[in-house]
DNA sequence: CCTCCTCTTGGAACCGGTTTCAGACCGGAT
DNA sequence: ATCCGGTCTGAAACCGGTTCCAAGAGGAGG
């Protein structure tokens, strides 16, 4: 068996040189077509075989405007339950003949070239953007490339998207810490996004609102923001845990920020949950074993849900623009108690 | 201002029109070449703003050749670790001229899908293959393709590998139990590979040479194997420690089917490690939070060097095809203790 | 004033496919 | 024998870029 020189690809026209026919009929073998005698579709198979021939996808996608692919773009180091997301489009998507590619949107850089690749439509046939809000000038763009595009734990005014209630569930973990009896609750909030457009939807929110409905006084040192990252949170849990008037309870607006919280009441000898109270937010696979209290929200769904819409849009359907809210739900594990009495 | 009607894209050959140039032209100054005089320069940038224009990439590939994109294949489902491998892709790739793009692999078929659109080298430059072993017939393709291509986790005679020394892992792993007074070792292995070639590159074989030059007999019902999903080893765990002569210590291959075990045993209230030791293998970012004693294997670090190695290797450079193997650790945290004195 | 050289520029070939369109071929009916 | 319809087939246009190459413009030097 003769092996190809390196690099060296049979292109169509070779195939259709050595089967003695057109360019035209091999095409027509490869994609199935009807109408090519059965002895001329043998003579190019026989000529694919002996040349190792595969078609370019490159060029096919060039000719047919389509490429059979879905682009995912996420921030995936800050956000574990990206992940998670992922996991459900691939789950959506299995059963579709779109292929599906994850493209990280983690650094300003990344995210530039990012849209760069995809806005324009033809790397991808559909979008799905994750945990991130794009920027309205590429959001301009997608639309004029009339490129099919779903939010994931997103929103934007002009493009259909897949969310949670965050002012639910923010109000969720905040009333499930007061209904323990605490009254000094800190908040560990949502990064401060560069580009909020949509006040209303963010956990920091909720927390003000149930701390407001039960007549408790909103202390602003109580509340921070900081990034996702775990180590940040930590920081920022020392911090809390160090004023003179510690908080009894954390609300972490992330399960990763949560973790950063029980990291650092354990460095400080900080029993949880007798002394601290801690929940978090998303529940992500980790948050079960450990046994951290949370707001489930259904990130693998929201995935899989994404892709369904976004399979429909594809097939020229209409979809709402109108962002869909997924359902949230207070999963008590063993990071809350009662309020200590001391602080009562 | 006018938004593009939906769907419509400027081609270089409109710009070249408004501009009053030839598509030559537009190019030379889309790519930043010399010789274009400023004033025809700013006549044709003035057209690209007005259209909105945006270059084509796939028309871009077809015409280079080249598509400036590393394509990274990875099963991404059971395997939380190939996901911090792919971190470090990343990290290995920041500051390069490439873009990444993630393939999920979990299922056959999408395996095969995922070589049919990367081996012919047209969809990317390169291709980092990450903790799978590829079938040979890709291999194949691949070189014949001469599309460079660096195995992370994963090993063939014909293409470079980043990998680690799994014998010597298991054996360290095996050892430290046997050290603390361990003598009933259950093993939860490594999944059996379809197409096994490298029977030497095995936790298991560790196991086992661990255990033989303790002289300890190696009992067939303490060796078992499934998929790394966690739930599997759970049930595996559960039906090791139902055994009449229950095992005081597990090795598990991978620290999510230690963490299978961990449940399995809570679920039955065997404590750890007083009654039972566990051992992982990989050091996920979630062990340390546990405090799973595990075998450190350089996850981030395999992908940041296997991205260096295809670097190296798309500047023309060679590399060498004998694998590369990074170091391992034993990492000693509360999941492992003393043997229990009345197994002893 | 003519020649030569350099700087710009556009036409056309090319990348590797798909598809339109027109023509060749064939059997059957008139 | 002629006409007709359907089946098969290949040349050529097209997708949207890059680049080779030839040619025109303009300045320097003889």
């Amino acid at each position: 068996m003769e092996p190809l020189s390196t690099g060296t690809q049979a292109r169509i026209a070779d195939v259709a040189a050595r089967a003695g026919v057109g360019v035209a009929t091999v095409s027509r073998v490869l994609n199935g077509h009807a109408n090519v005698r059965p002895a001329t579709r043998d003579r190019v198979l026989d000529a694919i075989r002996t040349l190792n021939y595969r078609p370019s996808s490159v060029a096919r996608n060039l000719s047919l405007q389509r490429t059979m692919v879905i682009g995912a773009l996420l921030p995936w180091f800050t956000n574990p339950s990206a992940v998670q997301r992922v996991r459900g489009i691939v789950d959506g998507l299995s059963g579709s003949p779109y292929d599906l590619m994850v493209f990280d949107i983690e650094s300003e850089d990344r995210q530039r070239r990012a849209f760069e690749l995809f806005d324009r439509g033809d790397r991808a046939d559909g979008l799905l953007i994750v945990s991130t809000n794009p920027p309205d000038l590429e959001v301009e763009r997608i639309n004029a490339a009339g490129l099919p595009c779903i939010l994931v734990d997103g929103v934007h005014s002009s493009l259909p998207s897949i969310a949670v209630d965050d002012v639910a569930g923010g109000e969720m973990a905040t009333r499930h810490l007061i209904e323990l009896g605490h009254r000094r609750i800190a908040l560990i909030g949502d990064p401060p996004p560069e580009f909020r457009f949509d006040w209303s939807r963010d956990r920091t929110r909720g927390y003000e609102q149930a701390l407001a409905r039960a007549g408790i006084e909103l202390r602003p040192a109580y509340v921070r923001e900081g990034t996702r990252l775990l180590h940040v949170a930590r920081g920022i849990a020392a911090e809390l845990l160090a004023l003179p008037e510690r908080p009894t309870a954390v609300f972490a607006a992330s399960d990763t920020q949560a973790f950063g919280t029980l990291e650092a009441a354990r460095a400080l000898g900080i029993r949880v949950p007798e002394e601290l109270s801690v929940i978090g937010f998303d529940d992500i696979e980790v948050a079960s074993y450990v046994g951290l209290t949370t707001v489930r929200q259904p990130l693998f769904e929201s995935g899989r849900r994404g892709a369904e819409l976004l399979l429909r849009a594809l097939s020229g359907r209409q979809v709402d623009l109108r962002a869909e809210l997924l359902p949230l739900e207070l999963v008590v594990r063993s990071t809350t108690g009662p309020a200590p009495s001391s602080a009562v």
